[in-house]
DNA sequence: GAGGCAATGTGCGGTACCGTACGTTGAGAA
DNA sequence: TTCTCAACGTACGGTACCGCACATTGCCTC
């Protein structure tokens, strides 16, 4: 446990930014619950019961096609929420949500939010921009799937993810990562391999680790920094 | 020009599926205007001053890299908006908006848009179900960059543009349908030649004609029907 | 301390697409 | 009629990734 995670407490971004008398009528009812690896929050279809506002746990929404293959659509830590489709009115989606690594999260009953919601006050606002960061995740994604090697990409994997960390340490193993970037668990190996020949993460058995984030960056192509500069943008920041 | 096209006046679903009231605020602010081939409707970063309402014509959101490279993200029709950053509160995207399809489009100044959204009405509801299914556009654009072939993503491309066109004729070089699919321009060709020889569409010199439309349907990947499927689902139909 | 199994490594032929370079065709202008 | 140029066709070596098969490694269990 690095030393940033036991002096700034994890906490959810959007939660945090709430007016004062938005937070006390939405405290009482979250629920504090554990986001073990590899649940599945929704399926594709599934009208959801609560919305997760994630604490110290990623969830990443994929899109799994009828003959297996899957591919990540983006990543929500404790920046975001789970289950935008509840206030946005279409009730589900086309994608499933599975919990990437394990953590807390707040639960609210969805009916909550979506009175919260239709209050038009802060919480609105904040979702409304989180979405809009949400659909440049999207976007950036999809560039990138068409342009980039599975080098970049993992780069860029790496660096979302570590974004939502309390640490710069991950657990994953190959055959996931592979999963969400909707390529093979070979071509996650020889990428990886590459990474740890350049000194820049160091992994065994599904553990990785981040040795140098500055060269990572430096490896990685243009889409994250696109994606970070406008969810950065979009949001407020964490410790302003 | 079609049958169709004389005898049912193509027109924006969203303003259509307005109430009465709110479309009489609306529509004495709404400005019918030409969008030509190839017209900027925005860059990335630009705050827009109108939002546009397409009526026969279509526009492509288009993500430039660095490097030139592109890649579309989502199309907009008569089923749609463009300027979704206003309402959602971020003022601008990292994507640009061009036209790909000629025709006309009510643009109606920002604020305007923006004052209505937050009265709390139906608006917003519509706007936010047609913003969710750009969400899903996105995303089954990224899956489909990843796992499908030029062949497969062409035939997606045809039938996402037949669907907002009056007729089925479409002006288009190969070479623009390379930018959109982010792909070669001869692999559009051989693409193309491929359908042509199947009987599927005709073209020449920028003129795509579908022949066969349940044929070109088969020949697709899911993705389309996925989309279809998820945008009948979240937005009025057009003759309900 | 041997066995079992998940995680990772490696090799190899196949293929879809790329970058590049040119050739062909057709519509409109001079 | 001829010129010109945009649109489209074709060819070819290079490469990134795929699908598959199989070898290795290390943790965990018995």
């Amino acid at each position: 446990m690095s030393a940033t995670e036991s002096l700034v407490a994890p906490q959810n971004q959007l939660l945090a930014a709430l007016s004062s008398a938005e937070r006390a009528r939405l405290e009482p009812h979250l629920e504090l619950v554990q986001m073990p690896l590899g649940k599945v929050v929704y399926e594709p279809g599934d009208v959801l019961p609560y919305v997760y506002f994630p604490i110290d746990s990623i969830v990443s929404l994929l899109y799994v096609m009828a003959d297996g293959a899957s591919a990540e659509i983006s990543v929500v830590g404790n920046d975001g929420i789970i289950g935008i489709a509840l206030f946005m009115g279409g009730e589900t989606t086309a994608s499933r949500a599975i919990v990437q690594s394990a953590g807390k999260a707040y639960r609210l009953i969805g009916k909550r939010l979506k009175d919260e919601f239709h209050r038009n006050g802060q919480l609105q606002l904040l979702l409304l921009r989180y979405t809009q960061a949400l659909l440049t995740q999207m976007a950036q994604t999809a560039v990138c799937n068409r342009h980039h090697s599975v080098d970049q990409q993992l780069c860029r994997w790496l660096l979302l993810s570590l974004d939502r960390l309390p640490s710069n340490r991950l657990e994953m193993t190959q055959a996931l990562i592979a999963d969400m970037l909707g390529v093979r668990r070979e071509g996650v190996t020889e990428a990886a391999g590459k990474l740890q020949k350049l000194g820049v993460i160091r992994y065994a058995r599904g553990q990785i680790t981040v040795l140098d984030r500055p060269k990572l960056e430096g490896l990685c192509c243009e889409c994250y920094a696109v994606v970070k500069r406008e969810t950065d943008r979009l949001l407020p920041s964490p410790h302003a």
